[in-house]
DNA sequence: CTGCAAGTTGAAGTCCGCTTCAACTCAAGG
DNA sequence: CCTTGAGTTGAAGCGGACTTCAACTTGCAG
């Protein structure tokens, strides 16, 4: 068990399911090689990749958008201290913009839920485009123009 | 169009696609009365309850949990200022704890992607439970235990 | 060599928050 | 009255991130 992990192993050590490493494989986030009895085995830096996936996830960035950052590491050799500093600089960002957004929310919210206002248009809160909303799933919280429902309002 | 609005009139103040209204209904989350021809007609309160939905949206609150929470506003009078004020009072806390959340992610990410580490169990990055994950739509993140797959670890 | 845990696959299911569609009906101006 | 835009319904679809299942195969300890 030294060279390298079973998918088993992975995902005891990354606190991550088998069935979501197989997942992430599919996508094209994490590779693994294969015995002669078609069974993964995962290099053990691959285990960084695991975290940096979770870590970024976290962030709120989504699997694709993971994937090809990941893409963006060196192919030929195992990725440095600085590769990976470099993928997190620009995570960096995001959150700090994010804590931003939810910082601004909550002082809002004191002034304009909290009186009871709550005027929506005039209100900063009222904002879906600068969105803290990479969250949000499927759901695009608001198109650029509601063109959506046969007969959306005047 | 004094009294009360169409759906359109409030998708359109509220910047809420009227298929979503109808969704809220659905849940409930809004109401409406309805005309002979079956037509829905929305009180003008139904503007604040709307805004309410939205904003603890990008608070990263479910339906379901906006659900309960507009569950608790009286029934016999119109919400005052008051009501909503304790509603959003709760949102504010965990609005507190994201952000704390997020910007100690953020500094861990200084120390520890940033400097190449990422040794994951060790680091407070890397903690499923206290999650951010509000955000996250159907996946759950981790399971307490990962009792998933025909064989996941030993 | 046996037995059982761990691993394999593809297809289908789940959850959330909506949107889209088809097939109508309603409401209001010309 | 007729047209047209706005509204109605239930059912189905979507996107993202997985999980679950069934039906097998591997790998290793005893």
């Amino acid at each position: 068990m030294h060279e390298s992990l079973t998918i088993g192993q992975l995902s005891t050590r990354s606190g991550v399911a088998p069935s979501a490493l197989r997942y992430y494989e599919r996508l094209g986030l994490i590779r693994a090689e294969r015995t002669g009895g078609n069974q993964r085995r995962y290099a053990r830096t691959e285990l960084r990749r695991v975290a940096f996936i979770r870590i970024s996830q976290q962030v709120g960035i989504s699997l694709e958008e993971i994937r090809e950052a990941l893409d963006s590491l060196p192919a030929s050799r195992t990725p440095s201290a600085e590769d990976w500093a470099r993928l997190s600089a620009a995570w960096r960002e995001r959150l700090t913009e994010k804590i931003r957004l939810m910082t601004k929310l909550r002082d809002d919210l004191d002034g304009c839920i909290g009186c009871g206002c709550l005027s929506l248009r005039r209100c900063t809160l009222y904002n879906p485009d600068d969105s803290l909303s990479g969250e949000g799933s499927g759901a695009r919280l608001m198109l650029p123009r509601p063109a959506a429902d046969p007969a959306p309002a005047a």
